[in-house]
DNA sequence: TTGTAGGCGTTATCAC
DNA sequence: GTGATAACGCCTACAA
């Protein structure tokens, strides 16, 4: 083993390179490539021996020569957004661990970075230029997000979560978020729930909207419009909302039996209105959230899931046929399959707990 | 510009090298460097020429280029652990975007990897061997942690966040936990308490021992230690075990007026427990948590907060002269400087919200 | 002050 | 089936 230590202690020491294997199983360095890359191209016992050299030597590819070679990292950029204060809704670090998952399952690695928001597009630009990513992940996205526009211009391979409107032109992956809150109001209706409340967020965001449009459309289905169209309230994300705005319906002189919030934070907030009234939640008062965050479960709280998982490994799949390194050693993409699709969604499932388990009284 | 685009589309097309930098400036690649990384040996109008071509072809070196000259990656490698479902402490993604900054201000890259605990090591060795990172930020190390060992043994670089009980050879920067226990616990005797109990984990973990110590020593020194010894109940970090076991404090013949949790999921349990038996929090019972978590201040619970940014730039310092692009272009270390503190302990803050507030009754 | 040469570790191509 | 050659982009000598 060629001995490049300068001294710098042994942190250094032990970097074997292919030359050291060629070295000890007296082949060429590129025989010993070939048994890791093309294995079916050496005979059987040289095969054997060189194994055996890569083995008592301990050896690994060295990961920067190999990108230098192949013009490909092999790693997703992925920006983390600092901790929200007044929200519950840490579904980042769920997602972060399914995308690490996903991203090693095609041999990637996970590169994660902060921006300060003045400058974001200029890290993604650098990230990009200077090879340290082959492909971004974009989380977060929402109506009219310019991120991944921006990104799209940089000619940087990537694949958003969530939507801005207008997503023809790059590969997206979102949330059937209607169809969780459809969910959540079949589940409250067939508890036989006909005078069922929604909290959400202001008009605007298109994820609310969405949710809130899963609420209207499953109540008209069941004819429960009607009686139940002026139980929709709006308010920022913060658990102190929903209980204002749950205490509003609470006071109305015909209020529900059950509320829908558009995020488990808010949904806390109903609860917290509805115990401070001496409502029992589950009995008196049905509550169902949204994001099924830890605080879901130790509350209780009967929450829509967000598939993460899935949206992570559908995101990485999509990513896979754009990237350098892509499938293997295939030319990445013949000409023909331009056309496939590029937007997808995922239903989230509705996770039943005490608050929402039980048939209305009467 | 050399135009190297196989085919495979945009997304490579626009790859800048040194040598395009040089052709346009009408010099040599050297030159381009020597303004890069030496820009007093060239002269300023042959600077501001290159210079005006970096900018127009918008050059940044390339990163693996770079890593396999220097040997050295400039990442940090960083295992993510999955979510917990029953505890409420998310810490690590409030660390892990405190320890991305941190990295990004030493002109180093954070890449996060989810392991199977399994081969938890091998995962390490790979990473290590590859040259993918050039050391570890280990997270949750506790009492008799193995993993400090092994990533010694395994001759990486790295700093641990917790101690396992034999730290002398290796980086390490902890919380004081005690301190942190301490200062709540002197803050509800200023309020008036004499009656204060504490919910904890069951002995053995390290960091659930040194946080009831700090309760123990303060009540001590302030002479309540006798009248609040039977005030001091374990189990394991759930909200339902804060719940039932302050259930029990608030049984006994003489209750606590205050209660201090090792865990803002524990305490949160308490708040439960309180409000059940009709006591308004803050005012008929005092609750302090840990972690500061983003459910603590949703609830209005005062909580121990971890310096965890401080943590962040704390190891980032403490790892940067053993990393071998460490200070700069310095040999990394004179021999000398190898008895430098391997220890570090950062003492944590109070944060006072109205479940502890005010002062007692009387 | 600037340019020339060589090599970091890997792999694709092409001889043999 | 195996080995020599070259190139990926950069930087540190050393030479001019």
């Amino acid at each position: 083993m060629v001995e490049r230590d300068s001294g710098r202690g042994d942190s250094v020491a032990s970097m074997v390179s292919i030359a050291d294997v060629a070295a000890i199983a007296g082949v060429s360095r590129q025989t010993v490539s070939n048994v890791l890359n093309a294995p079916h191209r050496v005979r059987p016992d040289t095969r054997q021996r060189v194994e055996a050299a890569i083995e008592s030597l301990g050896y690994q590819p060295n990961r920067a020569a190999q990108a230098l070679r192949a013009q490909a990292a092999r790693v997703i950029g992925y920006r983390i957004e600092p901790v929200r204060v007044d929200s519950l809704t840490t579904v980042q670090d769920r997602f972060l661990h399914a995308l690490a998952e996903a991203v090693q399952a095609i041999d990637h690695h996970l590169l994660v970075f902060a921006v300060d928001p003045d400058d974001e597009i200029s890290i993604y630009a650098r990230l990009h230029r200077t090879g340290t990513v082959d492909a971004f992940v974009l989380d977060g996205i929402g109506e009219g997000d310019p991120r991944p526009g921006q990104v799209l211009r940089l000619g940087a391979p990537f694949a958003a979560f969530g939507r801005t409107g207008h997503d023809s032109d790059h590969l997206w992956v979102d949330i059937d978020d209607a169809a969780g809150t459809a969910a959540a109001a079949r589940h409250l209706v067939a508890r036989g729930h006909r005078r069922i409340g929604f909290i959400g967020w202001p008009e605007g965001s298109g994820v609310g909207d969405r949710r809130a449009a899963g609420w209207r459309t499953t109540l008209d289905k069941h004819g429960l419009l009607a009686e139940c169209a002026d139980l929709d309230l709006r308010g920022e994300d913060a658990v102190a909302n929903g209980a204002r705005l749950a205490a509003v319906l609470l006071d109305r002189p015909q209020p529900p039996t059950a509320v829908m919030a558009v995020s488990d934070t808010l949904a806390v907030g109903v609860m917290q209105a509805a115990r401070d009234r001496g409502l029992v939640v589950g009995r008196d008062l049905a509550v169902v959230g949204f994001d099924d965050t830890p605080t879901a479960g130790v509350f209780d709280l009967s929450s829509v899931r967000q598939p993460l998982e899935a949206v992570a490994r559908c995101i990485v799949r999509a990513l896979l046929p754009r990237l350098p390194a892509g499938g293997s050693h295939a030319p990445a993409h013949p000409e023909e399959a331009t056309s496939e699709p590029v937007g997808r969604l995922l239903a989230p499932t509705l996770v039943v707990r005490a608050s929402s388990a039980a048939a209305t009284p009467c």
